[in-house]
DNA sequence: ACTATTTATTACCTATGGGTAATATATGTG
DNA sequence: CACATATATTACCCATAGGTAATAAATAGT
């Protein structure tokens, strides 16, 4: 849809020396897209801003139209992942079912995440990137999914769908599972992101449930989510910015 | 043991500005401890050399005296710890059992193994800081754990002891946990290191085990490791170099 | 004690890359 | 069309940190 210009470059919206529109945001997004592609693809350090602004057909200044530094990029790319992250905790919390259910639609949820690149960020960069206040928001969100599948085995265990264990340890062998699926998913392999999630939902849960295994009262039938329709990239988000813009030039623009 | 000089300071051979002894090899592993320290506190990239000789009282050039270059550094420390998985892959591997067994006493040695500083080397560093010739060297040795980890599953699947199941994801799965527990743990945590083996053991094998639960046929009497004589630290490893020898400077010594 | 070798130190060099200033080019508005 | 605004570009600056050269201080051997 859309051929307009001469040149077929798509993935950029700046077409090599021409026509330059579209809107503020479809430009920052664009920035996003290309910076956790190269910071997953070589790493944070190695990804230099020239690198990024290349692959955009632009020049390494234009970025501080769109953001204050380097790490500013490196956050909100963190915090589109767990934006997606934390949508499917609201909505399961909103949503009724016994602690396993809900466990597992987080198991679920997570691990679909997990398998795009904004997903992977949340296990792959490094907090210590991050200035002192952006390092304090990631590790508040961090403590909240955290809570979320300790609460959620305890609750199992409350209501006797989960056997008893220590929710902590249990939490923390299966959110290291999910998060391992952040290094070593690749997306073409043979398994699809919908297979390995429903696959882990399953085999992590197979260990602690009291119903032994398989397909029981999970899933009643107004499904929560799963669907997922806005597969990856593009995320809307317009207004909900103002949680990075860390030091540096922030002043002399607007 | 050894109280010899005036000064304190323990961890550094290198007292402030006098007696210097010792022999060769146990400064070279002075800087190791000291640089994966340095690594796992503040990350390879925000570590400088010169963080690392300050804190063995020592200057930066001095280093070179040891090593290549700070990426050789970095691959020391990962190939201590990648020895210390391979000695217990290679014991299991010589010892007997069931699929299952042998499963069960790769993840106690393994998530041993994580817990230490040199372990927590193998998943916190990025292979991409290292010459292409140690990241060979890097692979070839992590697909040998997970082949480790699929073989004892496929065996425990042939010998009846584990369910039939994807090797490859349940070990992707199995590792997972396993690897995470090198961005958690902590020494002065609630649980010795020894205890989160332990009970990783039973539970991540909880799900895929045809012996419902609990304690059963593993540990034949004499059993094969567990025990770990030396703690931490030291690793005698006075030979065995000649792996790294990274470009740059290493004609000019002898 | 004299010499050779090892192992430090001081003083540099230099590439890299994040960030900025000054300026040009679109874009759109009255 | 002129003017304001947003958004690029070119040309810099400069701190950082890995690495090296020249040299001094230990240590060992004879």
């Amino acid at each position: 849809m859309d051929a307009r210009s001469p040149s077929s470059s798509r993935q950029s919206p700046w077409l090599p020396f021409e026509s330059r529109r579209r809107a503020r945001d479809e430009k920052r997004e664009a920035v996003l897209r290309t910076a956790v592609q190269l910071f997953l693809e070589q790493g944070y350090h190695r990804t230099t801003l020239n690198d990024v602004a290349d692959r955009l057909n632009i020049t390494k200044p234009a970025l501080y139209n769109y953001f204050g530094g380097k790490d500013e990029i490196l956050f909100e790319c963190w915090a589109i992942g767990n934006e997606r992250v934390d949508d499917c905790i609201n909505e399961i919390a909103a949503g009724g079912g016994t602690g396993l259910a809900k466990l597992r639609k987080l198991i679920v949820s997570y691990a679909e995440v997990m398998t795009t690149d904004y997903g992977k960020s949340l296990v792959r960069f490094d907090v210590r990137d991050l200035t002192e206040h952006n390092r304090r928001v990631v590790n508040t969100a961090k403590r909240k999914i955290d809570r979320a599948f300790r609460d959620y085995i305890a609750e199992g265990i409350a209501d006797g769908t989960i056997k008893p264990c220590d929710p902590k340890l249990s939490a923390f062998a299966i959110a290291g599972s999910l998060n391992w699926i952040g290094h070593w998913f690749q997306p073409g392999g043979p398994m699809t992101a919908e297979a390995i999630a429903e696959e882990f939902a399953i085999r992590l849960t197979a260990g602690i449930a009291t119903t032994s295994t398989r397909k029981k009262a999970d899933k009643p039938p107004g499904k929560i989510k799963t669907s997922r329709e806005d597969r990856d990239e593009h995320h809307a988000r317009t207004a909900p910015r103002a949680a990075g813009q860390s030091k540096r030039t922030r002043d002399r623009l607007r």
